[in-house]
DNA sequence: TCTGGGGTCCTAGGACCC
DNA sequence: TCTGGGGTCCTAGGACCC
């Protein structure tokens, strides 16, 4: 029998803000998505206080006022670096690891020459919490979806201390199983869940000895795969080699509607030439674009319309160039006058390794790579969006909010944590 | 007043082929 | 009158994840 771990970060972005501000510790804390919109992420107080997942802020502006919760914008350098940290102490601790998100990482620790893989765990969280400062938890299971299941419990029960391993405690698993509601188990979403509180399943429990044939017509093979790993047959496999990214996308709701067309062409750009830089940074290129705009579903009176098209590359490219000319192409096919636009974004499609590319007559690969690794570098070096190509105002209107925003602590020589030394050392010493 | 962004996989149905 | 069987590829849409 295979044993999955899963760790997970406790509050992962409430837990990041507070390291480096540990008055924050304690108080009810709530992270926004870009524009400073819903609340995407929630300290344990803040849960306690009811204000749940995505959540809009206006609609929890007393509570914020009255329990004097802290806001912050999201900071993704900072949560991006403190999760680069975490996951390097799991891959020194469990070579064969699966990095699953910002937050989570899957371990196998069947191979792992230890006795006591609870109390192995355990020195495992307080390693991640001397060395990061991130609270974490550990859920072992016979499968991914149990690991899950374990670490949500885990993080509940006062008496797990942070570890649960329904591994090797099977006899545990019926009660695990009985107190977990369905919507909580890994991969049923909304949708199913309400479907199967429809039908009298409300646990993982009652989902776990739920009828194949059933389940395979209602919820398809991927439902039945979560039935399967529920009752400890592992059906998905630890994916220790991070696969390449199929599509890339780079989105944004604006600060507010706009109509006027060299805005919104100003914006794809930036976007377009977002998703370039992100795929010469994994070394690929894109055979084909799609570029989307929609106005706001939430503004009734106003018409609405959503609007999209694509095109594909003769040779596949990551030339920042030749995406940015292709986005405006595709916007001015599809344009329209007269609507109150929100929302747009650049995906790019069918990416493959650089390396494949089937050079044409037509197109100098050479001189492009070189530009194109030049503009990086010097990105790279002096910030984002130091160069580019001249066409997008550095404070349009289409910019995000970020009012809330934390210093970039780990990642920007300004922003590092000065330390006061205290009494015994001469004052206006900083280290 | 104010409502995120970035992904994956599966399925059904249509077009087309022999 | 009576109109097969088997396959591929593509796309849109729906479900899910964090």
């Amino acid at each position: 029998m295979p044993t999955f771990g899963l760790v997970d970060c406790n509050n992962f972005y409430a837990s990041c803000e507070r390291v480096f501000q540990p008055s924050l510790i304690g108080r009810p804390i709530v992270v926004l998505s870009n524009n400073d919109g819903c609340v995407v992420a929630r300290s344990q107080e803040a849960k306690a206080l009811g204000i749940v997942m995505g959540v809009p802020l206006f609609k929890i502006r007393d509570i914020v006022e009255l329990h004097d919760v802290v806001v912050r914008s999201s900071n993704y350098a900072l949560y991006g670096d403190l999760s680069e940290r975490v996951m390097s102490i799991l891959a020194a601790s469990a070579p064969q690891h699966e990095v699953y998100s910002i937050d989570e990482c899957f371990l196998d620790l069947d191979r792992l020459p230890v006795k006591d893989l609870t109390g192995w765990c355990h020195a495992l969280r307080r390693r991640t919490k001397r060395w990061t400062g991130i609270p974490v938890s550990i859920g072992l299971g016979a499968t991914k979806t149990l690991s899950k299941i374990a670490n949500k419990l885990a993080k509940t029960s006062a008496k797990a201390d942070g570890v649960i391993d329904l591994a090797n405690h099977p006899e545990w698993i019926v009660a695990a199983l009985g107190k977990t509601p369905v919507g909580d188990v890994w991969g049923i979403g909304r949708r199913w869940s309400a479907m199967l509180n429809e039908r009298g399943i409300t646990s993982a429990l009652e989902l776990r000895n739920a009828q194949d044939g059933w389940v395979r017509q209602r919820m398809g093979i991927v439902g039945l795969r979560t039935v399967h790993e529920l009752r400890g047959i592992p059906c998905h496999e630890l994916e220790t080699q991070p696969s390449p990214k199929k599509t890339t996308c780079c989105s944004r709701t604006f600060g507010h509607a706009i109509a006027d067309k060299d805005q919104v062409r100003n914006a794809i750009i930036s976007f377009a030439e977002r998703t370039a830089e992100k795929i010469r940074n994994s070394g690929q290129v894109c055979g084909s674009m799609q570029v989307f705009i929609t106005t706001d579903p939430f503004d009734t009176s106003a018409p609405q319309h959503s609007a999209s098209a694509s095109t594909t590359f003769m040779t596949p490219t990551a030339d920042s160039r030749a995406l940015v000319a292709a986005a405006i192409g595709i916007l001015e096919r599809f344009w329209r006058d007269g609507f109150s636009w929100r929302k747009a974004g650049v995906m790019l499609l069918d990416l493959s390794p650089a390396g494949d590319i089937q050079p044409t007559l037509f197109t100098n690969h050479v001189a492009s790579n070189g530009l194109m690794q030049a503009v990086d570098r010097i990105n790279d070096r002096f910030g984002r969006g130091t160069i580019g190509l001249g066409l997008s105002a550095k404070d349009a209107e289409w910019r995000m909010r970020q009012e809330q925003l934390s210093p970039h602590y780990t990642t920007r020589w300004q922003d590092i944590p000065r330390v006061r030394m205290s009494e015994q050392v001469p004052s206006g010493a900083e280290a």
